[in-house]
DNA sequence: AATGCGGGGGA
DNA sequence: TCCCCAGCATT
């Protein structure tokens, strides 16, 4: 038994669809319903703002212009040009999937739900942006925006990531999703998620659908969606040592398989117990084989899903008559080498070591 | 400092 | 069905 609505389904599209011809933006993938470019750019603007992928996107798309492309590149090249986007598993699963298209698909994006999900890294939401988007078809999407709007709309007082909520959404996903245009409601119902049917600030006044909003009807448009509280992230410290060699740095790269995935970062360590941080990078620098003085740059915070970290950053010189071993997972290289990606914390950190001027010594670490 | 977001994979 | 996951913009 279907539940009953409070307005007819038909009118939300109608009234989407019009705002979205005066007011939708106009985005780079919008150029294109290429499902190769709808495909990236949805799997990018996985908790990624318009902003930040922009650029993201272009320069992977100049990189790799189409499927086999992306397929025949070795994954560290593809990681390489995620560097600094952030969730590197996203890219991993991009590459895979771009494999398995190539493989079992003959290089072409298939056009059914069924086929759509079997690929790494798409869910049912992504899976439906991609079907409506780049092929006209009626498939429902429910991703943040799009649960934020409908829980509104239906003015839902169950915590919205429950199961038994997740139910009713994608049942009123599913109904809302007109058989025409379905690719521009979906983009119409992102937008208006993005720009005005804000988390914290819903501009009604603004909204094409205030006059069938159950919760702007009722004053709980402020209160809703039902949210439950995030559990307290830990705090991490970490130590890490910028040596320095002739205007060059030592990075060592991360393994390709874990987290940060083949990213290059400084030496570092988290402090042992009892110890202090320059003692921690005192000891980085004897493991390195190098001697002499370690210096305080300074403090790095830096924010993930799970847990915080303040790195604490130390430079020293490296002594030129040892010789610090050099290999596939650690080179010496200019600041900011391209090739040597840095993940985001180390990111950080080198700004912070380029604005640095040691006490008593002025500009040396401007060439850099 | 708190909040919000997508999806896969394993317990 | 729950828990976990090496970001970032916004407020």
């Amino acid at each position: 038994m279907p539940e009953p609505l409070p307005f007819n389904p038909a009118e939300v599209a109608d009234r989407l669809l019009a705002w979205y011809a005066e007011s939708g933006r106009d985005l780079p993938w919008r150029r294109t319903c290429d499902p190769y470019h709808v495909w990236l750019s949805e799997i990018m603007l996985q908790q990624t703002t318009v902003a930040a992928v922009i650029p993201y996107y272009q320069r992977f798309l100049a990189s790799f212009p189409d499927i086999e492309s992306l397929a025949a590149a070795p994954v560290e090249a593809v990681i390489e040009l995620w560097a600094g986007l952030g969730y590197y598993r996203r890219a991993r699963n991009l590459h895979a999937a771009a494999v398995r298209l190539v493989e079992d698909f003959g290089g072409v994006f298939p056009a059914t739900m069924e086929e759509v999900l079997s690929l790494p890294g798409i869910g049912r939401s992504t899976a439906g942006a991609i079907l409506s988007i780049a092929f006209e078809k009626s498939a429902p999407i429910l991703d943040g925006n799009v649960r934020r709007i409908l829980c509104r709309l239906f003015a839902l007082r169950q915590p919205a990531r429950s199961s038994a909520a997740e139910k009713r959404l994608w049942r009123w996903a599913e109904v809302l999703t007109p058989v025409e245009r379905p690719g521009d409601y979906a983009q119409a119902i992102m937008d208006l998620g993005a720009g005005v049917c804000l988390p914290r600030q819903p501009a009604c006044q603004a909204c094409p659908l205030a006059g069938l909003c159950q919760a702007l009807r009722l004053g709980l448009e402020r209160e809703l969606p039902v949210t439950s509280r995030r559990k307290p992230v830990p705090l991490r410290r970490q130590v890490a040592l910028a040596l320095r060699r002739d205007g060059a740095l030592l990075l060592r790269r991360r393994p390709l398989t874990g987290m940060l995935p083949g990213l290059w970062e400084f030496p570092n360590c988290e402090p042992l117990s009892g110890e202090s941080a320059e003692q921690a990078a005192r000891r980085l620098l004897t493991e390195l084989g190098g001697k002499g003085e370690v210096a305080a740059v300074g403090e790095v915070r830096h924010v993930y899903s799970h847990f915080r970290l303040r790195l604490s950053l130390f430079v020293a010189e490296a002594c030129p008559d040892r010789r610090i071993a050099e290999g596939e997972a650690s080179v010496w290289a200019p600041a900011a080498s391209p090739e040597y990606p840095l993940h985001g914390a180390h990111r950080k950190a080198l700004a912070l070591l380029k604005d640095w001027t040691p006490a008593g010594d002025s500009g040396t670490m401007a060439s850099l």
